[in-house]
DNA sequence: GGCGTTAGATACATCCGCGTATCTTAAGGC
DNA sequence: GCCTTAAGATACGCGGATGTATCTAACGCC
């Protein structure tokens, strides 16, 4: 009569299922969906089982996001030109972390409040600060390519894609029509890094 | 004995009340801790009375928001020129709504998912939609005073500095640094609407 | 000043998640 | 193939919130 072909998960197997379990319930229920038992049934086991890894709900969370970020590490297309370069960019961003910037704004809120301290901060944890953006990527390559003139350029302007990108993420909590990132790269990004360029010309 | 001396609340005195209770209980617990339980107890009243008023958690938090929302409308001083008009109005919005701000962004992910709204849709259920928007008057003014060529403008690239303002402000989780209003103002948005009017104006 | 309205205080059954304890049974190393 | 380990299924009491049902007493209007 054990026609269920059991199958039992253990270890590792089991704890990544756990913490896929968990993602999903983050980003369809929200933060406060996620309890050991909705997870636990999720994952098909049993509430024991979770609490014998993770003491407190957040504990897992963070490794449900933790797990999820490892495994998406943002991807920086060379496409040869500036234009296709940022939408490129852009889209992966919005395809890859769209989910994620909702998420995390949820789950992080007590940990701000409790520490004082902000995204901006935690980026910077994340993100050691020495290593460039994307976006400088982005305009090295163009300014290597002879696209760009080699002027400095303010931080605020270069990644102003990615934050006005982030801002719409976080407006529409999810992601963004791809006519937004056009006219992010077409009616802001571009007219504005030309402008400097152009004015920094004429002056020449 | 009578001694309590009771001054029982009726009507919209009450009313305002358990809104305020709820917007307290809002801001310091987030959207999961406005409880019908937890309102009743702030405002000194019991759960019965909420009931009466409103069906659902969301619809009394929702009631909440308007409220404080309508208390606390954005002046737009005129300074007579567009620069001190976008840094005036960004200085008033920043000392307004940061606080609102980071409130929304991140108490009211559970909000939005509760509901399947997003940010964008309810700022568009409190402010009607016909009337324009504080850059719009902004640049509106710019233009009557010769300061801008009457042209078209992307609603986008009128609006970004509100949009970046708004993106500090979550990503700081409160009030933004003067120099990012500056910034704001003079590294971005003037540059790119005066780009916008000079390519328009060398066309003609 | 009487009366309809409604605030405020219970009481209640119910549901849901928590955290732990216990027991079985499958998995996997030796 | 045995034996340790851990998965998985209960079960239990607890606490907190829900939604409704009464009942009283204060308010305010005519």
């Amino acid at each position: 009569m054990t026609l269920k072909g059991p199958a039992r998960r253990r270890g590792a197997d089991l704890e990544d299922a756990i913490l896929d379990a968990a993602w999903e319930v983050l980003t369809e229920q929200g933060h406060a969906g996620v309890t050991f038992e909705a997870v636990a049934a999720r994952a098909g086991t049993s509430r024991p089982v979770l609490y014998r890894r993770w003491a407190h709900r957040d504990d897992l969370v963070l490794a449900a996001i933790t797990r999820f970020w490892r495994g998406r590490p943002l991807t920086l297309p060379d496409t040869g030109n500036l234009r296709d370069d940022a939408i490129a960019f852009l889209r992966n961003v919005d395809a890859g972390r769209s989910r994620m910037m909702t998420v995390m704004s949820v789950q992080f809120m007590d940990y701000f409040r409790n520490t004082g301290t902000n995204f901006n901060q935690l980026r910077d944890l994340v993100r050691p600060p020495g290593e460039p953006t994307g976006f400088e990527k982005i305009v090295a390559r163009a300014v290597e390519r002879g696209e760009l003139p080699d002027v400095p350029r303010s931080p605020r302007v270069v990644n102003l894609p990615f934050d006005l990108l982030r801002h719409d993420m976080l407006m529409s909590m999810g992601q963004v029509p791809s006519t937004s990132i056009m006219e992010i790269v077409d009616e802001v990004w571009l007219p504005l890094i030309n402008a400097g360029s152009n004015r920094l010309r004429d002056k020449a």
